[in-house]
DNA sequence: TTGACTACTTACCTGTAGGTAGGTAACTTT
DNA sequence: AAAGTTACCTACCTACAGGTAAGTAGTCAA
């Protein structure tokens, strides 16, 4: 988290709190209090909820991409650990969840861009896992049976509840999900 | 839904508004002018939003036992349509998603009694599938590597993960995401 | 050194949320 | 028939949400 202009701030922590709480939990004064900021400064920067909320998105999606630089050159599995790492963070940081589960979760009560802004992210995640799964599957790393496009839709499925069900079940629970999740990537069938 | 009397149909609409929106986005007037009664007269039924996302708990594990009870002499397969058959019908009675999943996805920020319903409520869903997989693998209908517990709670992270990603990705996903999960039930690995 | 811009603050408005107190009409029990 | 109980309603309160308008102190450029 390297903020260091308020607005980057404002956008930082509105992301962690609707990774804690949800889109309709969160609210301005939480940023504020944590920023020793008035209110109506975070409405200078993002004039609507939907403003941040948007912000938010693209700040996630930011950080999904400079992983993928980040491993561009790794074998595959270590782009799969890559991942899990993102996920493992958020876990531990405070039983956060990932911003495509907040936004999937309450779809249906949030505004349209914001509906769209989590499609589009969901849907650049899922082609990143879809190429890695299918590069590891060409260079020998990676053996599964039926498509890479089946595999993570359902990689997908899995993650988003894997990371909401380990706040109820706790750390042993999420690990255990992520590690037979990877066994997918090893099976033949 | 067979709700007769107003705290019937008041505990039967909050479940459909929180499977909709969520804990924090539902509230009171929803429900109240959807039965033309007054906000205060929800109270009368149930004091607090708390005692009410209890009894909404409590609803839907009814419902979850009484499809239990209907399918227990039935073949394994049997019992996981059944199973299916109520995430589609969430999923097509206006994108709802399972309460486990609003419960888990707002987790951080619901009063201590509403996390404890939920974490018995996910609890006894483990166990069903447990008990159903493994009676499955005894009577042959079933096939899988690995133990039942470790399959239940994979499942049960994919089922509250699908329905949440369907509602972005549409019924086709949905639909996917859950055939593949019920191959897991015939295979060697 | 003036004028524009930035980064806020103060002060306020509107709507709505959950919740409560007290009343009342109708039914139910004794 | 009286007394209690149920199922509401009216009227209200408090808190807080998102949002806006107007001002101000400091920076920065011409």
């Amino acid at each position: 988290m390297l903020a260091n202009t308020t607005k980057e701030k404002i956008v930082e922590l509105g992301r962690g709190f609707i990774q804690h709480g949800g889109y309709h939990q969160f609210n301005y004064k939480q940023i504020a209090t944590e920023l020793n900021i008035k209110n109506a400064a975070i409405h200078h920067y993002y004039p609507s909820k939907e403003d941040l909320g948007l912000a938010v998105i693209e700040k996630d999606k930011q950080y999904f991409e400079q992983m993928n630089k980040r491993v561009e050159d790794k074998i595959p599995m270590e782009k799969i650990e890559a991942l899990f790492k993102i996920y493992y963070d958020y876990f531990n940081d405070g039983n956060k969840i990932c911003i495509i589960g907040t936004f999937s979760s309450a779809y249906n009560e949030i505004p349209e861009k914001i509906q769209k802004g989590a499609k589009d992210y969901l849907e650049l995640v899922n082609k990143w896992l879809i190429t890695t799964f299918e590069s590891g599957r060409k260079s020998g790393h990676f053996k599964f049976k039926g498509t890479a496009k089946d595999l993570a839709d359902f990689w997908v499925a899995t993650l988003t509840g894997a990371i909401q069900i380990g706040r109820i079940r706790g750390a042993g629970y999420f690990r255990q999900i992520l590690k037979n999740l990877k066994m997918t990537l090893d099976s033949d069938c």
